[in-house]
DNA sequence: CTGTTAGCGCCTTCAT
DNA sequence: ATGAAGGCGCTAACAG
């Protein structure tokens, strides 16, 4: 007893039961006030009895509204992305959506189709993360549903999204570097194409530029997509003759690959980096992080969208771009080791 | 000129375009081989100048099968679960389904509606991790759509599940610490109510009996929720006349607080524990982890939901019980300090 | 090769 | 307070 028919009794089948019309039985799940107590009652038994529940999918075609949204992120396993979901998910369960999630897992060729498969079961809205820098398929899926970016913004298209302080982040974050005297700053970061990755390198650059250094450019790796990558990229700066005295990073995974690099040369180093992540605080390292709430980022994107779903028959608002802020947190070593520490007073 | 309308163009507009009949439209997009070339490229053209999308939420209604699948997570924060849900989406994905994701935040009150509102949507099958012990509302889910759990075993349920060997996964990892020499091991454990909770436990004291030691009851803490608490619980071990020569951790979280707790106190013991996590590697703590694949748990769930699935009309399989398999990883200290370790001699 | 009919399950509209 | 008709967009089954 389990799963038989195409989908288990209708509300013909409730009405049967209950003695009244498919109407009827609408009506009483509708909360219409036009129905008698004791039918009302009849049908709610029978619904019991016959564990009915009505069937969204025929609801969505006969009202036009799926009540799901479409999610597109570049990769699920990374938690910057899996806090984001939680807060599309969020808030599009306050608002009575279900979230329809695809993972494009940083292939860009696959995401014309997962969102044209969205699109397909009538998602209402996407939020989508665009894995490459070619965004052309969106404006297709614009001609059915609104979208909102995350985490990148538009590029030549006209549509809502959700930015964090990239530039504004690595700029703060090397200026604490400087500012604690390290001038020969290793910058290690993700392919430029992604704009955060050419955002953060301006930030990089502005914050020396404020301070009069010039960033030495045989100390700038980009186009580090993995762990990795980033620990075989620092190995590398150890190995030269003049060493970086810091490591700035773009990303947590970047971090985490010269972190790990540090720990296998048996050696320290000052390093800040973009995104702040699980244990940063004990590993004894001189660590500078940009934090933000990823959640965040999801929540206000589920916003917009639901709020131009809300004014789906009137005008339309104008596009909008909403950042979430960061902030640098500094983890310190445990004992007054070295360097000028946050915790502490001093400098 | 963006999502007008209820849901866009139909077939009969394609049709009326291409000077055809909405079925020919159909027959075309179906890949019916009894159409004529002319018409068929009419036919192709009409659908690009509109942008026309297939309904499915029309399709779904005809045909029985909205192609969609729903998993219920406890925390997709956790990187555990994200894992699964990745999992779970690739193998989807492989056989045509989408993925509809509810996340229930632990809290298992809120579980039963959202499995309702996954049945609406006419999710042909479901995945689910139960947020609490009582499990009786997935009975009513089973009477519409066939029920995979993963994570924990079904109680009074009919249904497959997939696990993890968490019984072997803890006593092979307590057996290293006591052959290591530590006897006085300390438990850090999840709420006991869990599966996970009481099995891994089972196994902590399984290795105990195998080398004849008897675990000290007041080094036993179980009911951690999150990391915090471990933490606490942690120093409070710490703070004892007769403190523990070794930590096990039930799950990343409270390993995470474990391992907080230590550095905070400025002191080091080995710890084992369940789930292996970033940077556990590059801590310098003698560390041994119960390391398995996440991702599988999810590829595994959703093959069986879906080989169910298939099975829909002729006799269901009996409920099968699938167990990922665990490998004990140990991280180690970066000179040879001390405990044996896994990796090379220097480096 | 192409079109017509009918109906998936539900709900809006119009009777009664 | 309740029911009957019709159609949302699509596609099997049956014409032609």
């Amino acid at each position: 007893m389990s799963a038989r028919r195409g989908s288990g009794p209708t509300m013909h089948d409730v009405g049967r039961l209950a003695e009244v019309s498919a109407m009827t039985v609408s009506r009483v799940l509708k909360n219409d006030p036009g129905v008698s107590e004791s039918t009302r009652e009849r049908v709610f038994a029978a619904v019991d009895r016959l564990g009915y529940r009505r069937n969204q999918t025929a609801r969505s075609l006969r009202l036009g509204g799926s009540g799901m949204i479409g999610l597109v992120v570049t990769n699920l396993a990374n938690p910057f992305y899996s806090r984001l979901a939680l807060g599309v998910q969020e808030v599009a369960t306050e608002y009575g959506f279900r979230m329809l999630l695809s993972n494009s897992a940083e292939q860009a060729d696959r995401e014309p189709a997962l969102i044209d498969g969205l699109v397909d079961h009538q998602v209402e809205g996407l939020i989508v993360v665009p894995a490459g820098s070619r965004q052309q398929h969106l404006a297709g899926a614009m001609r059915h549903v609104p979208v909102v970016l995350a985490a990148r913004p538009p590029a030549g298209l006209d549509t809502d999204c959700v930015l964090v302080e990239d530039f504004h982040g690595a700029r703060e974050a090397t200026a604490c570097l400087l500012a604690d005297g390290h001038t020969r700053i290793a910058f290690l970061g993700n392919p430029p194409a992604l704009y955060t990755g050419a955002e953060r390198l301006r930030g990089f650059w502005a914050a020396h530029e404020e301070v009069g250094v010039e960033p030495d450019h045989d100390l700038i790796r980009q186009g580090l997509v993995d762990a990795a990558a980033a620990e075989r990229a620092t190995l590398d700066l150890l190995a030269r003759a003049d060493r970086p005295a810091a490591l700035f990073c773009t990303n947590n995974r970047i971090s985490q690959g010269a972190i790990r690099a540090l720990y296998k040369a048996g050696t320290t180093l000052p390093l800040a980096g973009f995104d702040d992540f699980d244990l940063a605080d004990v590993l004894g390292l001189p660590l500078t992080v940009v934090s933000y709430d990823a959640d965040e980022i999801g929540r206000q994107a589920a916003r917009l969208l639901i709020d131009r779903l809300a004014h789906h028959d009137g005008v339309p608002p104008a596009s909008r771009r909403v950042t979430v802020p960061t902030r640098v947190v500094r983890h310190g070593v445990p004992d007054g080791a070295d360097g000028p520490d946050g915790a502490t007073p001093e400098a």
